[in-house]
DNA sequence: ATATTTGTACGAAGAAATTCGTATAATAAA
DNA sequence: TTTATTATACGAATTTCTTCGTACAAATAT
């Protein structure tokens, strides 16, 4: 089964992922920040995602509540092997160090890399 | 101004990035290896992504060359870029972390990373 | 010279994603 | 109780992306 979710649908999950449960009043009003389009649009699309079973949700009182199926690892493992594949000719360390490089990472970032990496040490 | 390719837009420019310049049916062939979209589907793209300012054509012979406009590490930046911001809270090293974690990155990987890092070694 | 092949141009169908308007039910306020 | 507010449902218009068919021009082969 594929989990690919499409623009708009991965705004909403990272209302989700962050606030944990919601109604599509408060993904609404988080993305209204930024953005603006229609509640029922907004409506709509978690209806879509529902029926795509990217999330679940709550249906006993009269304002449903939403919650993530698909976890943010997975999100991330899927968007990540895309670009892999298509921009990076395949190389993770391709990758790795455009993010590095271009990013800017502070230094906790790479000391939390390095320290990643250090288990790594000997293994081969 | 924007740029950002779409999936099939990816597929051709990878192949054009790779080859340097190419015919329509250059492009077309080596899609053909993994794919199958009639001619004139890549045609109608490639014709597109020139409207679009992605690619530049030298149109004096009959058969018509591309060439990139975008390079591989602008549209490597443009992926990045929305991937960290809408899959990893903004955090490169959560990216670099995942990458480096679900992909079993080679031995060699992992050294031209380690290798890269020494750069930031006593640098705060 | 004529037919075949190989190329571009381009309209338009099809599919997927996004947006919104309107209907209607439930709750809250007057 | 009537009115206003706040929900969901859902059809349908719009937009963007993809795919293809057809027309026609140029080069090549017969």
């Amino acid at each position: 089964m594929e989990i690919k979710p499409t623009e708009s649908e991965l705004e909403i999950l990272q209302v989700i992922w962050k606030k944990g449960q919601c109604s599509v009043r408060d993904v609404h009003e988080e993305l209204a920040k930024n953005k603006d389009a229609g509640y029922t649009t907004t409506l709509k699309l978690m209806q879509i995602m529902h029926d795509k079973g990217l999330v679940e949700r709550d249906t006993t009182a009269k304002i449903h509540l939403y919650k993530a199926i698909i976890t943010r690892e997975q999100a991330q493992q899927t968007a990540l092997d895309k670009i892999i594949s298509t921009v990076f000719k395949g190389s993770t360390s391709d990758l790795v160090i455009q993010a590095l490089g271009n990013h800017r990472a502070s230094k906790d970032e790479i000391d939390a890399i390095k320290n990643y990496l250090q288990q790594f040490e000997g293994n081969d």
